[in-house]
DNA sequence: GAGAAAAATGAACGACGTTCAAAAAACCGG
DNA sequence: CCGGTTTTTTGAACGTCGTTCATTTTTCTC
């Protein structure tokens, strides 16, 4: 409903500029005290309230650049999800084993989960409201992350064809994503980080060295 | 409102029998209610006083008997546990190979996401409040469930000392649970149940090879 | 600069989990 | 059985939440 895109450079000329610069403006403001606020205690710790407070703004202006707070939620999740792309970009250099670049990749994942835990558990914590269907844009954030994946699979499994290796690539992303999230999960028995880590270590090897014994599929 | 039927046997003898009994029975009652409103909206669709008037009882009775809707979740939360403790139990019969029966437990487990997607997703949307960790009562619960996987583990790999057996086994459990978390998350690109199980397939015997590979760790 | 249009405001609304003074029920010695 | 005491149950009330909308303030047009 408000996609605001305008950052022009002049104010003068332009109808509504200095309106879309101020949006614009709250928008990043809201979604950097949204990021606060989820970082510091996690969903329940978002307040309209306090983000209006922290935003300097009022209540009501939240639902001006909003469409709700699940909307606003879904924003900082897209945040996290660039940061999280970010933060597993392969580093300069020639490509390394296929193996040892997804267990990189897997460990990357685990260390950004344990560093900014409250925004990462907020990635899939959170439920749109009635059961909703995510809007497009956010999934394709999502599907660039399958696709890092994707690049060393294919060199594990040359002969594999591409639709099948995109689902394998969720496949391990997925696994992968269950042992970091049962593994920092207070409601279970707590685990040792680097017990942890040795695990999903154990994980990505073992399916890494299965896969190339199973027939293409 | 409440009729109590007297059965003047029983009062003489135990005094606070009938108090007891009622209690408990309300504590049946509730969690039963509550199952039911979050099997048909999710957590978001526990309230408290929908809970009371299913309950027929008042809404500050429920808190009689619970500390607080988080324990009364928790207790939802050990009845799904122990249903799906008892859906993955193991048939009658000779043992199968163990990678067969990891492949089972792995697809029960779907399965039994799926037919009791909401209550099952609450098992793990559920966050106690003030991040307090869970009481003992339920990680016991929860314990029984890797246990199951542990059994045909060490089957696969007799070499490998128990307390790493039990790490893996929470490892490979944690593994399933991720994909068929992300398989089953409506925030992502739908999967289609056919290929979702295929590619638990794909995960659990590639899995299960390659352990048999790697040095005992 | 005045009048029209658009945006920002914050008090108000309904719903939520939880509490607690009061009412009801259970208990117990006579 | 009864009257006084204790225990349990009750539901109105409280504080907080996301969200709305009549009012005020700002921006735009001529």
């Amino acid at each position: 409903m408000n996609d605001v895109q305008k950052t022009g450079s002049d104010s003068a000329e332009r109808p509504g500029a200095k309106t879309s610069a101020r949006r614009a403006d709250l928008r990043a403001r809201l979604v950097a005290a949204g990021r606060a606020a989820v970082a510091e205690g996690g969903l329940q710790n978002l307040k309209a309230r306090d983000l209006a407070a922290a935003a300097g703004c009022a209540v009501g202006a939240i639902y001006n650049v909003f469409d709700d707070l699940d909307d606003l939620i879904l924003r900082i999740g897209a945040d996290t999800l660039a940061r999280l792309e970010q933060g597993l970009a392969a580093p300069p250099g020639p490509a390394p084993e296929p193996a040892e670049e997804l267990l990189r990749l897997a460990c990357g994942y685990f260390s950004f989960a344990r560093a900014d835990k409250a925004l990462w558990r907020a990635l899939f914590e959170h439920r749109l409201a009635g059961g909703r269907p995510a809007p497009a844009w956010y999934l394709e954030d999502q599907s660039r992350l399958f696709a890092l994946v994707e690049a060393p699979l294919a060199r594990l499994l040359p002969d594999e064809p591409a639709s099948s290796r995109a689902l394998l690539a969720r496949t391990l992303f997925s696994a992968v994503h269950g042992v970091v999230s049962l593994g920092l999960e207070e409601k279970l028995a707590p685990m040792p980080e680097a017990i942890l880590e040795a695990e999903l270590e154990r994980l990505v090897r073992a399916f890494a060295a299965g896969l190339t014994l199973l027939p293409p599929g």
